[in-house]
DNA sequence: CGTTACTGTGTCCGGTGGACACAATAACGC
DNA sequence: GCGTTATTGTGTCCACCGGACACAGTAACG
């Protein structure tokens, strides 16, 4: 099952040469999504995109599936090195890094939901993030549930402001503030949590990452710090 | 197109009685979907549960989008009611209610991802959550972030623990640690970060939502108290 | 009682993921 | 050199999906 994805895949020597790759599947398949949204991605149109039938495909991958968790783990990338930092500086630009990716394919938010296929450079990345905590006295089932909190909230950040509903790439939540003051104008009696937090915003918007990490690292210093004393 | 939601949806007065309703169907969605998963549901499958065609369910729904929709937020349904408790005890309260809901409909983690349609009880959800910070010193975007927050929280444990590709609800983490397991006992070179957080931990397992939670409301107090003080 | 608006149904379409048989290809043992 | 054999990409076929549209039956209205 993970063999697609870790093993080596040395080829046959009996048969005709392959005349494509797995990997240019998966490029294919990614410049697919970027351009048109994880629904776009198929195995036709990822064939056609090669200029081969849809069913030679399978020469190269078991199923859609295994082909999205390909292209998952190649689009994620390998996490940037940031040598020389302190836990709370490596795990901050850790996050910054990991939104970065999330910019790049918005389509990452969907592919990556639920149980799925884990590839080497996903699981690089969860690796990083847990290095920047592994000098703090946590143990480790704390690094990763705090490596697991960080991604969770730069997920949804992301989600927020950069997902449609067909997995395309969207200006920034048009919509979902429409719908909402929409709403909020004709019932605000009903939402009265709501429609005071709208009025009483800041200009600064679009913060959230930052709030959320922060509130989030702060956390965390005060169980480290609380650590280190005792 | 928030109307199918929000309106009130009278009856005409010509033409045959209705012989089914918009919640009934949305029901039948929701069965569907708790038993075999959000793929499970189609069409087809809701029409069949209720011993009708698949084309009726068109004149009470635009879609299946809109129909997901509607069994999203009738499945989600209210938040509970915690009156006076403090900021911090109303909010995690209010995130252990949310997560329970994930629970029980494991497969509003998929039909919530991206942009879509916002009904009256998922509104209320965040409506409840903004006003257990309506006392604090925050701003009103600050409110709004830190709730984005812990939902984001929330949806990430719930996520990792209680989801599988199809939609359907699975036991805990099996697979996922299953491969881990695998891969880092031949490869552990690749990943020593992982490895060692692996073999330090605590007996302490499914901690996440507490711990993560437990984090972020620290870092809100910080800023809270900080706050005040000013 | 005819008109009219509305209901649920049947038919049809393009697209999806995938099973399977098929001819062409190229390295192997002889 | 030559059959054998494994492997390639292809073509055909299937069930299912969401949805457009025309249709006959129904029930309130003038």
């Amino acid at each position: 099952m993970t063999e697609l994805l870790w093993g080596p895949r040395q080829p046959p020597s009996r048969g005709p040469k392959r005349a494509m790759s797995l990997e240019g599947i998966a490029q294919a398949g990614i410049k697919l999504a970027d351009a048109e949204g994880l629904d776009a991605v198929s195995m036709q149109r990822v064939a056609g995109e090669l200029s081969f039938t849809k069913m030679s495909l399978y020469r190269y991958v078991p199923g859609k599936a295994e082909l999205v968790a390909v292209m998952t783990d190649l689009a994620v990338g390998q996490p940037a090195e940031h040598p020389g930092l302190s836990w709370r500086e490596a795990l901050s630009a850790w996050a910054y890094d990991l939104y970065a990716a999330f910019e790049r394919h918005p389509w990452l938010l969907l592919s990556t939901v639920g149980r799925r296929l884990l590839g080497p450079n996903e699981l690089t990345w969860m690796d990083r993030g847990v290095q920047a905590l592994a000098g703090t006295g946590l143990n480790g089932g704390e690094q990763l549930d705090s490596v697991l909190v960080v991604t969770g909230h730069v997920r949804t950040i992301a989600q927020q402001s950069l997902t449609m509903p067909g997995g395309t790439t969207g200006v920034i939540e048009e919509h979902i503030t429409a719908t909402l003051t929409d709403v909020l104008s004709t019932q605000a009696d009903r939402f009265p949590g709501l429609s005071g937090a709208m009025q009483s915003i800041d200009g600064n918007q679009n913060q959230g990452l930052t709030f959320g990490l922060t509130r989030i690292l702060d956390g965390l210093s005060l169980l480290i710090a609380g650590r280190a004393k005792s």
